[in-house]
DNA sequence: CCGGGTTAGTGTCATTGCAACAATAAATAT
DNA sequence: ATATTTATTGTTGCAATGACACTAACCCGG
C-alpha cells in the first residue's frame, strides 16, 4: 500500500503513468515600504503572454528545497534567504498539457539584497506590488499567490518572519510598517515600541538616521533570539495558513 | 520557466525523466479516550515486515485530496471526514528504489466511526496508541507521523479540530481530555468549562449520562459557528505545524 | 436517613496583557 | 524662538486568564 509495491527485481518505474512535478515559488520582497512579489511573463503556450509565479521541474537528484533554491537563484541571482514549503497545488486539469503537480514554495528577500536578473527563458521578470498584481496570471497562481499570502499574514502574527524583509539596520516603525502593510490595519505607535523593546529580539547599533524630526534609533535583528517564545499577537483574527483547512 | 516550456507540438512528457507521486494519510483517532494511529504492516520490499503509514499512487485524473481520501477509504471503510493537506516530503533518497515523491495528508475520525477493514496489499492493519507506536517506521515515516502530531497539536489551539474526534455528542470533560492528552498537560477543570461554555460552539442536547457521580450533561458541537472567530489558546508555547518553518 | 466517596459544575479574585491615548523628547525649518 | 515633525515613554482602565475554593448531584454502605 505504501509506496511502491514491487519487489526490487519486479520494479519497473516506467510501468506507471507519472504526472510531472514542479516547483513554483512565491517571492515577496518590500521596495519603497511596499510588498512586492516576483513575477515572470511566459514566452510559450499555454498562457503566453502571462504573467506567472516563477518556477521549473524537479530534478531527479535535488530535494524540493534545493529545486526551489535553484529556481530562485536562476530567476534572481539571490541565494541564502529565506524559504519555506507552502502547499502542493495538484488538481488534475492545472495545466493544459498534461497532469502537473505543482509543490509551491514561499520565500522572503531583503530589501538590500535585489539583484534581478532577467532570465531567458521569460519576456520579462518583474516586481509588482502584491496590491498591483496583474490578474488573472498563468494556471491556477492566483490561488497560489493568495496562499502565500495568507501564510505570510498569519506566519507574522507568531514569528519573526517580518524581520527578512528589511534590511540589516531598521528602525521600529519601519518594522511598524510592515506588519501594517500586511495586516492592512493601522497599530498604535506606541505599544508597537514596547512589545518589541519587550521581545528581546532587537539589539541596539547605536546608529541614528538624521530625518525630518527627532533621530531614529536603528537596530539589528537578534537571530540567536527569536525562534524561540516568541509570539507577537495584533489582533484575535486568524487565517488559514494552509488552503482548504488550515489555519496553520 | 514556470511549469513546461514547450508548446503544443513540441511537448512530449515522456521527454523528462520524472518522481513517482503518492500521498500518505495519517490517520488519528481516539480509543478508550486515547489517541491512535493506523499504520499498515508491509508485505514486500523494501522495509517488509516494518509499519507504515498508509498510502498510496495518485492516478492521473484524480485530484490529491481525492487520491488522500480514495487511499483512507481502501485502508479503512471511513468516508466523509476531516482531511487536509500536511505537507510534501520528497528528499531524494527517501525511498531506496527511485525517487517518490510524497504528498501527506493528515485525517481525523471519529470514534464512534471506525469500521476497520484489513487490506489485501499489507499482511496487517492495526491501530496504535501514538505513545506506544513502532519505531523506527518504514521510509521517513516517522518525520511524517511527528509533524502530523505537531500540526495537530498546534492546530487545537486555535481551530475547534478537536471535536473531529469526539463522537456526535460528548461531554465537557471528554473534550478537556482530549486537549490534556495531545497537549500532554493537564488543564484547569474550571477555567475550561467557562472558555467553552463561552465560546459558543456547544449545543446542549438534554442529554444525561449516568456514573459513578453526579451525572453528565450532554453536547453536540455546532458546526454552524466554530469556524469564524474561535479562537483556543491554552498556553504561549507554539510548535511550528509545517516541518523547518511553520506552525501554520 | 445519614455521611463519605465520586464525579460534575460554579464562584471568586488577583494578576497580566493589552489597547487607547496623553505626554515628553529631540531634531529641522522659517 | 517657535512651529512642525518624528521618535519615544507614561498612564490608565478593561478584559482575559489562571489558581483555587466551593457547591451540586448522584451512589453506596451502614
Amino acid at each position: 500500500m505504501t509506496d511502491l509495491e514491487e519487489t526490487a527485481e519486479t520494479y519497473d518505474p516506467s510501468r506507471y503513468e507519472r504526472p510531472s512535478i514542479t516547483v513554483d515559488v512565491v517571492i515577496f520582497t518590500l521596495i519603497d515600504r511596499e510588498l512586492h512579489v516576483l513575477l515572470v511573463r511566459r514566452k510559450r503556450w499555454p498562457y503566453e503572454g502571462y504573467w506567472a509565479i516563477p518556477g521549473g521541474f524537479v530534478q531527479m537528484h535535488e530535494s524540493l528545497e534545493d529545486a526551489a533554491r535553484r529556481e530562485l537563484e536562476e530567476e534572481t541571482g539571490v541565494r541564502d534567504i529565506y524559504i519555506e514549503q507552502l502547499y502542493t497545488f495538484g488538481d488534475p486539469d492545472r495545466d493544459p498539457r498534461t497532469r502537473v503537480i505543482s509543490v509551491a514554495y514561499f520565500a522572503l528577500v531583503r530589501a538590500d539584497r535585489q539583484r534581478l536578473r532577467v532570465s531567458e527563458e521569460s519576456l520579462d521578470v518583474r516586481w509588482f506590488p502584491v496590491r498591483a498584481a496583474p490578474s488573472p496570471l498563468a494556471f491556477d497562481h492566483d490561488r497560489i499567490l493568495a496562499t502565500a499570502l495568507a501564510r505570510l499574514r498569519s506566519k507574522l502574527e507568531y514569528t519573526t518572519l517580518a524581520f527578512e524583509l528589511l534590511p540589516e539596520v531598521f528602525s521600529i516603525l519601519e518594522l511598524k510598517h510592515i506588519y501594517e502593510q500586511i495586516f492592512g490595519e493601522k497599530l498604535d505607535k506606541g505599544n508597537f515600541y514596547r512589545k518589541m523593546r519587550d521581545a528581546g529580539v532587537l539589539e541596539e547599533t547605536g546608529l541614528l538616521r538624521e530625518g525630518r524630526g527627532r533621530p531614529t534609533r536603528l537596530y539589528r535583528f537578534r537571530r540567536d533570539r527569536g525562534d524561540g517564545q516568541f509570539v507577537f499577537r495584533w489582533r484575535e483574527a486568524r487565517v488559514d495558513t494552509g488552503e482548504s483547512q488550515e489555519r496553520g
